[in-house]
DNA sequence: TGATGCACGTTACACGTGTAACGGTTACTC
DNA sequence: GAGTAACCGTTACACGTGTAACGTGCATCA
């Protein structure tokens, strides 16, 4: 009688954490068990569907009106320590103040991965710097995980994937070795911007650069962007970066800075940014297009709002479910060499503002 | 030899998933045991500091450098299955694409839970819905939940007890019996809009509401808070409830009925969508604050740069810290009467717009 | 009649931890 | 020299699951 069956008057057990008098916590499947009178194995094998015919119907019912009665709900650590594995899907480090562009995409592949059968689960950078937050990621053990490429280290991946993720994927630049790396290249949000400005015949073009250290993950590529479109053309076009707080007082100074400069075109980050500054020059008595022509990202509706209405670059990202079936494949070949994909097509839709 | 103390070369088990040859998976701590010449007892001992001077420095430095080498991470499952309890704080059900108020709230709380030792975890919605949904939240055993009220029933409630939770808070309204009531009464901010907006005189009173269902949430209860003010004001007011898609087409009908209701105040539900049908009135050749008075919500930045500024209701949120520690006051009493806390207060503030 | 197969359950592990209880030395005390 | 305390480490569980291997009866077949 040394079975799994254990009675329900077991001695009290000297080993363990206290288990409190009577069974106060979760019903696990041995209470199941008990009730229905049949083992434990018959119960997972009822409650999991598996191993087709060898459980009757009569039986079948019994264990399901035990569960229901008692309310069971499976302990998914005891299962994934079982398993080995846990279905997880850590979309990691992505709070950022990132706009309703990113917010959606993320809401979409969340849908797209439960519908995949995976537990997608946000994880904030909330903890310390770096590698003290894979760690804790890596503890959980998922199978897969989305990062944005900022804060992960070749050292990390490594430590991910020997800790099980059958799947690192970095979202956004640089590429990290041994990661699939989704690149969003926001260099060619800024390439886009400039070439318009430049075939607008604008030669002096300002950058809005916010301080917000959190927005320089996209920000910095887009100068960098901006750089290189303006020396290839080779017509001599000067950049400059004007950094910004989310602020009037600071649009203000950014205004005032432009007409210093004599710049004649204006690429304002986001559409956001753009409206704080356009309506600066407005109020500084300066216009779009002359003196100035400015051009936002992002598309917003409310870019549309201010006069002149304003151009932006807009973004287009693919559906969550294309990256679903894309980590499925990585899943199924963990060892494959690491992809590189471009997710993000861009089109400048050219409106009143240049 | 029956110990834990399993030799390298074990035989090779007959039962359980197949482990592939060699210990390619994540290093347990038996292997940093081995490693390090000592019992797997020891290594838990050194690496969780228990137990104060159990341990010789020197194989504790032992145990140490052996971890390190092997890369060694614990088993989050594991441990939260041995411990009876994981740490985890699920915010559960907060996709919806609520604004930068919101969102940064809720980055804040996450970092403030953090700070006091728990794993604060984002769960999307992406579950089918009520009870499907809680049932996977409690698979997780979670420690405390934060959910919103919306979606969560006194069973659900009642399930998420029975599987360990030992606090589970509510955000928003209705209040839901067994659970924490953290309320924001969206019923305020529009009370204080028709306030503010029957004080300047108004008597006819439009009420934008976004069709988006996410929305229903905010919108609803804004409007039922407007209705009680112009009733208990008793000066015969008229409420007109007025759907608005957000595109600018839905915006310009909009304004053609609010002409012809003859209004003579407004009520945009948010900033954005007040700029929005501040523009289409405008664009109809109407304007603000006469014929009609707008007042937004939120108090974003935008929207300060339409002409006229716009008027807003400012919402303040306590600080993560604050909701941490009452976590922590709850978990420490479980079994307490349910709280009820009034999370938000609003103010208005009056610009040129009303 | 005995062998064979099928239908239905059960037993006996293993997953990776944490920790109470239990040794085995060594040094110190009476 | 025997008792004893302090120090340092190990053994032996238990947490809640999933599943391969192993019985049981009972009908079918040679």
């Amino acid at each position: 009688m040394d079975s799994d069956r254990t009675e329900p008057a077991a001695p009290a057990p000297t080993h363990g954490p206290a288990p409190g008098p009577g069974p106060v916590g979760a019903p696990t499947s041995a209470d199941v068990a008990r009730l229905a009178g049949v083992s434990r194995a018959t119960v997972s094998f009822v409650l999991n569907n598996t191993a087709g015919g060898r459980v009757s119907e009569q039986t079948r019912l019994k264990v399901r009106a035990a569960a229901d009665r008692l309310g069971y709900v499976p302990h998914a650590a005891a299962r994934s320590l079982r398993a080995g594995r846990t279905g997880l899907v850590l979309l990691a480090g992505s709070t950022a103040p990132i706009g309703p562009l990113f917010s959606g995409f993320y809401r979409d592949l969340q849908d797209a991965l439960h519908r995949h059968g995976h537990t997608p689960v946000l994880l904030g950078p909330t903890v310390g710097d770096g590698d003290e937050a894979v760690r804790a990621w890596a503890e959980l053990r998922p199978t897969a995980v989305f990062c944005l490429a900022r804060g992960l280290t070749p050292d990390g991946v490594h430590l991910l994937r020997r800790s099980g993720a059958r799947a690192v994927l970095t979202l956004g630049t640089p590429p990290v070795p041994g990661a699939h790396a989704l690149l969003m290249d926001q260099r060619e949000v800024g390439a886009v911007a400039a070439a318009h400005l430049l075939e607008r015949g604008r030669r002096r073009i300002g950058v809005v650069m916010p301080t917000d250290p959190a927005l320089a993950l996209f920000s910095e590529p887009r100068l960098a962007g901006i750089r290189a479109a303006a020396e290839s053309a080779g017509l001599g076009a000067v950049v400059e970066p004007l950094p910004l707080d989310y602020t009037e007082e600071s649009a203000a100074g950014l205004a005032a800075r432009c007409r210093e400069l004599a710049l004649d075109g204006l690429f304002g980050y986001n559409d956001e940014y753009a409206m704080l500054v356009l309506r600066a020059l407005q109020d500084a008595g300066a216009d779009a297009p002359h003196p100035v022509a400015v051009v936002g990202a992002d598309d917003l509706l409310l870019g549309r709002l201010l006069r002149p209405r304003m151009s932006s670059v807009r973004m287009r990202l693919p559906a969550g479910e294309e990256l679903a079936e894309l980590v499925d494949r990585v899943i199924a070949d963990p060892d494959a060499p690491p992809l590189r994909r471009d997710l993000m097509t861009v089109e400048l839709v050219a409106r009143e503002s240049s």
